[in-house]
DNA sequence: TATTGTTATACTCTATAACTATA
DNA sequence: TATAGTTATAGAGTATAACAATA
């Protein structure tokens, strides 16, 4: 009876709290990245431009910014040590003479392919004490939650999210 | 065939990306729990300090700031709006009198049951595209993780962390 | 007039170092 | 000597504001 973890009134205890795991394993993830990634110019945040940016659809560093909730202002200084690594640069977008486009060079793509490797064994450490249906089910479930909250913030507008979450 | 998404070499794009998917979650999730508590002093985080606090077995401020991944020195600022905001107050702990004890106040124990309905409301927003048998495993998978992470790096070693994830 | 990108500046948050008091 | 807690200060990271170029 005193051993059942729910009749208490710390039944809502830390360990029950998602937040509270989510941030857990959010540090955890963001700190192993951020040391398999110590060599890399930017870290984890520039990994992920250099993802977006070989990606097709993603054209000026704008949208690029937005989608990764990062600050155009910080964006720019992000690209400028890119650049300055030979990893990726910018060039003028022929159809708008404003933007500029990201190009990933070669040894861009070459290192991309190097951190993928080093991410990939991160998530299996992190995700070691699960068994396969539930990997599949957390990685498809945040993905699917993520894709719901990027398109609900396509733009600028990214106050929305907030509004979505509030009440 | 070129409708294919893995066919590609951007098979592995952002949407594919745990961290990505990760990130945006968290965001999301810190962005709305700070909307929702914007007129706690110290925000989401003050909430989790509230539930260390109001649970047993955590006694000192140094043990929940580590638990919470705090570094001590923002805890006294935060613990310092908590008590001014009456929610909360630090007694000597009579077996260490270098330590306090972090008690709860009868109006904190109200606030945190009224905070918690603010949360439990988000966190059905945010999984709302997931069903119960993927929500269960998301949360018990999550839980599991942070569980095993906070295990892991029971005290003072928060390095273990990192070399756990490394390799 | 609005938007992309840049720069400089200010601000917020966090960590470091030094200190007091206990153990 | 080591630890809990506090304080002041320095540092990293971020956002704000003003700007130039283009739409």
């Amino acid at each position: 009876m005193a051993q059942d973890p729910c009749e208490q009134k710390n039944c809502r205890d830390l360990d029950g709290d998602l937040g509270w795991a989510l941030g857990v394993v959010f540090r955890a993830y963001a700190k192993a990245t951020r040391a398999a990634m110590a060599d890399v110019p930017g870290g984890p945040r520039a990994f992920q431009v250099l993802v977006a940016a070989a990606g097709d659809q993603h054209g000026n560093q704008l949208a690029v910014a937005r989608r990764l909730g990062i600050d155009r202002t910080v964006m720019t200084y992000l690209l400028d040590d890119l650049e300055r690594a030979g990893v990726l640069h910018r060039t003028p977008d022929p159809n708008d003479r404003r933007a500029r486009c990201l190009v990933v060079t070669p040894a861009g793509l070459q290192l991309l392919e190097d951190l993928q490797r080093r991410l990939a064994t991160i998530e299996d450490h992190l995700l070691a004490c699960l068994d396969d249906d539930e990997r599949q089910v957390l990685r498809s479930g945040l993905r699917r939650i993520a894709l719901r909250l990027d398109e609900a913030d396509p733009v600028t507008d990214r106050c929305t999210l907030m509004r979505e979450l509030e009440t």
